[in-house]
DNA sequence: GGACCGTTTAAACAGATGTTTAAAACGCCC
DNA sequence: GGGCGTTTTAAACATCTGTTTAAACGGTCC
């Protein structure tokens, strides 16, 4: 507590903040090599010896530099953040909401497949979503709302105001849900689906054609809302999936 | 090693594997001590001296009864899926593929939403999805892939047989992504969603309503494979999304 | 040169982890 | 009661955890 440079101030020691640089310090060596630690072993599972010895650094380090493994942390995610909005911005509002959803599709799935680097980024906010740490809520305020909104208005106009509030959350929800799926999922879709399949089927390209299409179906001349109307007249009578058969 | 009841026999060395009863057996006390600790810290999380003061038993008593500590796991897991089995029984093959879609979103989505008790199964259960563990293989074979292929064989009849192998599957995928996501991304939920609209419309049934009606949106007359055809006209030219902003 | 600065180092800290040990307690049948 | 297999216990084990300490290093400026 008695040295350690910046810990009030919060940011770069050597002056250094952009990730772009190629800059010899130990502290870029950490932010370095501690995303894909973390990554792939999450926050408790990751050991600051492991980083460290990955980063070529003293174990004090992190303690010098980032104050605590925490104080690290949150310098990861919020880098992640960055890089990622610079990489796929949310695309603007446009006249055509048809070609709207398309690129918020696109844009969902490139931020949740690409893998072109190491894909770690994506890996560790998806750690973030079922284990939040003390970050979680700013992560969505600043990376999934703003998408979530534009979703929703979106489906506003495909189905012209006449769908309530919760109908176009719920059709939101159904975007992200099956956009995540295949990050969330991928493990389960490594079993379930030959690996020949996968390649040729299973790319952003693909996926966006396919779930947008879904999307389209459903609000195509309201037919979600036709379609709901229809299955709750047949939907009442008989099922109820297991009638509880342990009482 | 020397002493150590059953561990290759790998059952009951009180005789009592039946969940139900309520021998007062350590053996027992462990088994319903450890699954919401594992649910609620994860398998590297949780320790064997939690586990056991919960249980009110001594620390070496897991080793003795269940090997070690992935042996217990082991056991949890088997019994988890044994009950959801019991519980919500996964529809059999029925005439009509409309009915049938409604009752296989209706048993994902009961399967995936229950938490009478404490809910703490299927917590574990999403936890072995993205940090799968040494039984993650045979949780997808017995528990996955028989909803999987009998929604590929209800789309396929719902589409009868346009639709080739590879769009049947990502129709089931949709539907087992949008099922999961109201679980997986319950946390992201809480924030997106005010408290009140969350209670009246994201429970059970308004879910299966509405997953149900955009999926077969989707299927009606072969909807989805005009739409994605459609999209495939004007995507090309000008969309791409972020066109690599960096160099 | 020598004092001062930010930085790096090896070692140690206190605590928690899964697992093992050897002795004690228990339940039972003869 | 005595013997015996099963179960339970407290203590110790070795290892790993995040963090701290105090000494050493490498410059720069007076």
């Amino acid at each position: 507590m008695a040295n350690s440079p910046q810990l009030t101030s919060g940011n770069s020691p050597s002056g250094l903040c952009d990730d772009t640089s190629a800059g010899s310090g130990a502290r870029l060596r950490i932010i370095r090599a501690a995303g894909p630690v973390f990554a792939s072993r999450g926050f408790d599972g990751a050991t600051v010896r492991e980083i460290c010895t990955a980063a070529e650094v003293n174990v004090a380090s992190i303690a010098y530099y980032f104050g605590d493994k925490m104080g690290l942390y949150r310098e990861i995610i919020q880098g992640i953040r960055e890089t990622r909005e610079r990489q796929f911005p949310a695309p603007m509002v446009d006249a055509e909401p048809r070609r709207m959803l398309h690129r918020i599709v696109q844009t969902l799935l490139s931020r949740m497949l690409v893998c072109d680097p190491s894909g770690w980024e994506t890996q560790l906010m998806m750690r973030e979503m079922d284990h939040p740490t003390q970050v979680f809520e700013s992560i969505i305020e600043e990376f999934f709302r703003p998408l979530f909104d534009r979703l929703i208005k979106t489906f506003d106009r495909l189905l012209e105001g006449e769908a309530p509030r919760y109908t176009l959350e719920q059709l939101a929800l159904s975007v992200v849900g099956q956009c995540l799926y295949y990050r969330l999922g991928s493990n389960v879709l490594n079993v379930l689906i030959p690996e020949q399949r996968r390649l040729d089927h299973y790319n952003i390209d693909s996926l966006t054609l396919h779930i947008t299409a879904v999307m389209l179906s459903a609000v195509d001349s309201a037919s979600v809302l036709r379609e709901q109307a229809a299955i709750s007249c047949w939907a009442e009578q008989t099922d109820s999936p297991a009638e509880k058969t342990e009482h």
